[in-house]
DNA sequence: AATCCTAGCAACCGCCGCAGG
DNA sequence: ACCTGCGGCGGTTGCTAGGAT
């Protein structure tokens, strides 16, 4: 017999994740803290797998986590981290605190790629890519063979394409980068914690997230928390918690407001 | 203004390694 | 030593928003 899967997936729930849900999955581990996926749905009253609400905690929903693009300080040790351990996203990611892996690998793969691609690196090997863009395919019968030069074999760096000048520093393309400063705003304080928030355990609310996939009114919350943007919520602002400190991260779009403390 | 295309990202799937029995 | 189950990881998919035509 075959493994069981992880959770029968009959009358389970798939897709993005509701507020309610996320509310649920929010006041379990605070409250129980993590243990035993397999049973977290059970016990928080979720229709979901175990490994979904893992996925959606680790990956959306920790306290700890940071939003936003990557700084170009964190995108550099991206590509120096993969550099050395490959596709190993959570190795990677476990030295950028509050990023996780499958947002690592996701900006590898939206931006970082495109960006090494632009500056003639090959974002696999991380070596110059191999020079000719194959000459425009007229129709021929007979194309030319390839050149069938293995890339580690080359030691010298031809010029990739016309565009590709040279990043004096790091990156010189068009895409702006964040600064750490412009995404992680910390409230009422002038002078600048360290970016990482603290773990978990204590419960320091971090929040503000927007989804793109769920739209979620923060109307529930009205009483204590404003946002300025209907889409935008806090799923620990429904939360009936008494936080010793909140710390808010800030979303790159995100605004929150000076008196939204709980 | 409407439609199409592309990029970005959240979530799912399947496999793997490890620990406990 | 082997088997089973769980958690974790990496690859991939599908949906949505924004931009281009």
């Amino acid at each position: 017999m075959g493994r069981q899967p992880c959770c029968d997936k009959v009358g389970l729930k798939k897709g993005p994740w509701t507020a309610e849900e996320d509310q649920k999955l929010i006041s379990f581990i605070l409250g129980n803290g993590q243990c035993c996926w397999r049973a977290v749905p059970k016990l928080a009253g979720l229709l979901r797998c175990g490994k979904s609400c893992r996925l959606r905690w680790t990956n959306y929903l920790r306290p700890d986590l940071k939003r936003g693009l990557l700084s170009d300080a964190e995108e550099k040790l991206v590509i120096d981290l993969h550099a050395q351990l490959g596709n190993r996203w959570s190795k990677i990611a476990s030295h950028l605190p509050g990023r996780t892996d499958n947002e690592i690998k996701n900006h590898w793969n939206t931006h970082i790629k495109k960006k090494l691609k632009k500056m003639g690196i090959d974002p696999l090997t991380h070596k110059p890519l191999p020079p000719p863009p194959p000459p425009p395919p007229e129709k021929n019968e007979q194309s030319p063979p390839p050149t069938a030069g293995s890339p580690e074999a080359r030691p010298s760096p031809p010029p990739p394409e016309e565009k590709s000048a040279p990043a004096p520093g790091f990156c010189t393309d068009e895409v702006p980068m964040m600064h750490p400063d412009e995404i992680m705003v910390p409230l009422g304080g002038d002078e600048l914690p360290p970016p990482l928030l603290p773990a978990a355990t204590t419960c320091a609310a971090a929040a503000a997230v927007s989804t793109p996939t769920t739209s979620y009114s923060t109307s529930a919350s009205s009483s204590s928390c404003c946002l300025s943007r209907e889409e935008e919520y806090s799923p620990f602002a429904f939360m009936d918690m008494d936080f010793p400190e909140i710390v808010f991260q800030m979303d790159d779009d995100a605004r929150w407001h000076d008196d939204c403390l709980l």
